[in-house]
DNA sequence: TTGAAAGCGCTAACAT
DNA sequence: ATGTTAGCGCTTTCAA
């Protein structure tokens, strides 16, 4: 016991930080003067604002952001739950989105002085005890979701049942009315894929979905019938294949859908698309000459094959910031319950579908 | 003014907890009985435990966590820097290190009950207010720095000054003296992956090393110095070209080594590795068979290509959950600084070495 | 424009 | 084994 009582006042020796009150006394004012000055508070001469900012400065101090939140009752601190594995998050083989998601997060969540705490599902842990520890933290004002595969459903009923601020990013399953989210466009962005590729003259449009359980495949599904009717082609359900987003689902896709005689192919992820063009070089085919593709996400990977990738680019960092300042906007009572933002997508040309003419 | 207590109130209706107060009148007992059961404490009779176990279960109480860490003067949430931009990290070309390591992070902090506040530099601030913002966040009761090319030296310095716990992930730079890491032992894995090109009777073993300001590149070409001394092959500074760890700086650093007539290289990444595959099988050779090569990291990239590359295997979780454990051994005080860790890696013998007969 | 004082919800002596 | 009490460092009325 006394043990332990020295070892903190040594480890606190070199430490020891200020508090409001002292530098209340050295600045000569009242505790509460020096918060108002911290908060940025009018009613405050400014002479004595200077003298307050003065001594904080020379002294280093920083306010204790526990015992500011005990007060406030907030905390300034939002949550990031990424619901994956990371098994899973190799196997999608898109490592890349992640690291942009927790980069817009976090460049949004710092500008407006909020700090994030990360919460990553592992696979040794179940699911339910993952959620039921975030939902037990209480040092956070709001949540900010990174849509999966695998089902938050537990959490997201949770958080409504208790009404604690939270947004998605991705759209959610079309069972969830009445929560805030920030997604993508997939129906238009798909069918404006598919259209470019009826527009360059292709008649045989074929596409590897996403694993169907998952939203965002069903409207990217959706946008390829559409683009194909509204294409005035006709609609063959043989030419769709089910894959999972991950390359190897891509090359098997594409193995079938040569079988079809297809002249082009909507891969609805980059990574199937890369997949794709494996099955097509290996079977002797040219792409774009014999068979187009036009995949989506736009990573980095797709200026890496060859031929680079005509891709559809989701605008992934800016879907995390807004997502951030909803949520930001939630907590402060700015706003209101649902928000729902669908963002725009862009249609990237490069030379897999053969638009561009070559040399 | 009253508009706001009104959003206030409203917003809190179904969202009030309880405190320990109200648990404490609801089983009938003190407060500071409750907070004996919730913290795990001994002298507290069973009947009593439990039977304020059922009021905590039966009304969902969850203690407020500022309020804890307020009267412990301990957060349970540690920081994690990861002092590199997105930019930085695509560009590097090795998107899995990240979320690998911010898994192994997260695990190893969770199963002690700590949670993980995360710091990401983005590309439009400048590094000093980065770190200044950390360093003024009083949320955390230690830090994991996540060494990066860049220079983290002022965070370090400042941290040291106000003696407050940290722990690197990586070796630090060689000035560093008596801070706390975990890394591997990057000298003898290079050292091992030449003497293996060596054993198989390779001659002239040329290496790409990663950017020479970076600690692990400069002991990785530590240990290919040594590797090609052990092995009694004259050591030849001609077969020595610097790269960056990225595709393109293996690619053109292969060029070069063509012209130096290697017959094997020790690239100081696979994504160099793979980019020099490249530049010999453009230039009509074969691996293993003309150059043999071996690469370091053992990323799921190894796999993918052909032939899939040898390797030396680094354990990226482990680090990671090693540091943090060590983070919180010295927060509680049961570690003393400094804790060194170099950690072994693994060398995994595939294809691109020619150690395996084929068929 | 400033100060006094009462919490915020919890922990940790100290008593009992 | 349990209760009493005094903080932890800040914010926020309310009064001056």
């Amino acid at each position: 016991m006394s043990r332990n009582l020295r070892t903190l006042s040594e480890k606190d020796a070199g430490t020891k930080r200020m508090n409001l009150e002292q530098v209340a006394q050295k600045a000569g004012v009242s505790r509460a003067t020096v918060s108002r000055v911290i908060n940025d508070e009018q009613y405050v001469r400014e002479e004595t604002r200077q003298k307050v900012l003065r001594v904080i400065e020379e002294e280093g101090y920083a306010p204790n952001a526990a015992a500011r939140a005990l007060a406030k009752r907030q905390t300034e601190v939002i949550g990031i739950v990424v619901p994956d594995t990371l098994e899973n998050i190799l196997v999608n083989d898109n490592p890349y989105y992640y690291p942009i998601v927790l980069q817009g997060i976090t460049n949004a969540a710092h500008s407006d002085d909020y700090a994030t705490l990360l919460w990553m599902l592992h696979s040794s842990e179940d699911e339910r005890r993952y959620y039921q520890r975030i939902l037990k933290n209480r040092l956070m004002d709001g949540l900010l979701i990174v849509a999966s595969v695998t089902t938050e459903s537990f959490l997201i009923d949770e958080l409504q049942r208790i009404k604690f601020p939270f947004v998605i990013i991705s759209q959610p399953p079309r069972s969830y009315e009445g929560i805030s989210y920030v997604g993508i466009d997939n129906v238009a962005a798909a069918q404006e894929a598919v259209h470019h590729l009826a527009q360059l003259g292709r008649k045989r449009i074929g596409t590897i979905t996403g694993k169907m359980h998952n939203r965002e495949a069903q409207d990217r599904l959706r946008g390829y019938e559409q683009g194909i009717k509204l294409s005035g082609l006709p609609y063959d359900e043989t030419l769709v294949v089910e894959g999972a987003f991950s390359r190897d689902s891509g090359y098997n896709g594409m193995k079938y859908l040569l079988d079809q005689g297809v002249d082009a192919v909507f891969a609805a992820s980059d990574v199937m698309a890369v997949g794709a063009l494996e099955a097509i070089q290996e079977a002797g085919l040219h792409v774009p000459e014999d068979i187009a593709i036009v995949g989506f996400d736009d990573l980095p990977l797709a200026t890496q094959v060859k031929p680079t990738l005509t891709t559809i680019r989701q605008p992934i960092a800016k879907k995390a910031a807004i997502a951030t300042s909803t949520l930001i906007g939630l907590i402060e009572g700015r706003m209101q319950a649902p928000v729902q933002v669908l963002l725009p997508t862009q249609l990237v040309i490069r030379n897999s579908c053969g638009a561009k003419q070559k040399g």
